[in-house]
DNA sequence: CGGAGCGTTGAAAGCCCTCAACGTTTGTGG
DNA sequence: CCACAAACGTTGAGGGCTTTCAACGCTCCG
């Protein structure tokens, strides 16, 4: 399998050429397999390699004070995890796995003889970095806005579209390595909290959230809590973006 | 003046060689005044020019359902506000003015060129786009993990080292063009609570906040307060930075 | 089979919001 | 220069959402 197989899948994939993709396979350096819940970037390190998120799923997140931390981005298959690093030369955030991951390593060595002679498959690359500050933003909107139902349920529905995307979902239904503790960290709540929450999507009929797979029972009334519009995904117009728009 | 003067100043600034400052320079289409609390771009429209913030104060925002709003970012002089509409070709955002501006506008058709020609531009370019997704992590902290006190005290010492490194501080005082609503609409509270919360902050001795303008009367406090840590502004070590280091 | 982590539930407390009223500042036109 | 209105700022009371604290059941894995 191509490791770049996933890379912008459904967010503007196809003007990617086929030249670009070969440049971009080889420059990676290596593929690994990373244990579950492991570090894999500190904060205020100096990075001279960038990660791509091959199957898995990680985060990045910052502490608070209080031990408890503050998940800034979920990555899934697909995902430039910490291509952030690469422009910035260190990074303002910790990066680890939340499943075991597999994930290619491209060394910065690699970006800069890429965006030194591609200036189009570097422009894609700048874009898929703006892709995730898109995300930044609508997590801001999320925490500063809605209440604990809508978070929840923003969270979730964002994170089912963009699993969507790279064929991760199965009719409605996609794993979710997380605790209702690691979601409380992604969406400003405690872990009672969030337990409460979704037990009332439950019984209000929207998702179902057991035991590392969400199940969405009702998409409309979901993204009716949540305030959801998926334009800041830059989705293509795929499967599901068409029968939504029936 | 050189409408580039404070782009990137006091933030890797350093790295921008003479013959970049020109290209850049030979970019501007033209620069404009905007009077305040206008609409600069809106959500999902096409972009073809970015805007850099020569003097005054922007924000980016999103609209919630109950009528708020909710700023995902505060823009100052210096700043290439939405830099992000160029390889993204559209927002996912509004853009507005706070006070009065003037801004510079490059067209994407000269940035393109620019990318084509100088990748080590693009790369500052690249970078300039990143630190503000920097800032929007550090505003996802601030929402997901901090009371009303901290979110408010955390707002005013990011915009005070980001005007610092701009040269727009007077001995810990700096103007800032926001109501209470809009200080409300940055920290997800109510005006009402803001109200209270300043209060607070001033009764306590840490800032005092009035008539449009900011005076850091205990920046340590003030940062306890915050749980701040100025690292993710990736500040390059002026001034301020040497005095705290002491 | 035992333990640790995770999930669930209840009760009480706290932070922030809502609603309301009033004071203050700003800007505009007479 | 004044009058006036509108926006902004301030304060109080009450209510609601979320947190905290605590206890217990469940699941998974060594």
């Amino acid at each position: 399998m191509r490791v770049t197989r996933d890379f912008l899948r459904g967010r503007g994939r196809e003007r990617m050429t086929e030249a670009e993709k070969d440049a971009l396979e080889a420059a990676v350096d290596r593929v690994e397999t990373l244990p579950a819940r492991t570090i894999v970037v500190n904060r205020g390190q100096r990075v001279r390699y960038s990660t791509l998120l091959l199957e898995g799923t990680m985060c990045r997140y910052m502490d608070a004070r209080d031990g408890f931390r503050q998940l800034v981005a979920l990555q899934v298959a697909g995902d430039f995890v910490d291509l952030h690093g690469y422009p910035l030369e260190m990074l303002d955030h910790d990066v680890g796995t939340l499943s075991e991951a597999r994930v290619a390593v491209i060394t910065h060595a690699r970006l800069d003889a890429l965006t030194r002679d591609m200036p189009h498959l570097t422009r894609l690359l700048w874009r898929s970095t703006l892709l995730d500050a898109a995300l930044h933003r609508e997590w801001i909107f999320r925490l500063g806005r809605l209440d604990a139902a809508g978070r929840v349920a923003h969270f979730l529905m964002e994170t089912f579209h963009r699993l969507d995307a790279v064929g991760r979902t199965d009719d409605g239904r996609f794993a979710l390595p997380l605790t209702q503790q690691d979601l409380g960290e992604a969406c400003g709540l405690t872990s009672v909290h969030v337990n409460r929450t979704l037990r009332r999507l439950r019984e209000d009929g929207l998702a179902d959230v057991a035991r590392g797979t969400v199940r969405i029972l009702n998409a409309a009334g979901l993204a009716r809590v949540a305030e959801f519009e998926p334009d800041y995904l830059y989705l293509e117009d795929g499967a599901w973006a068409r029968d939504a728009a029936e």
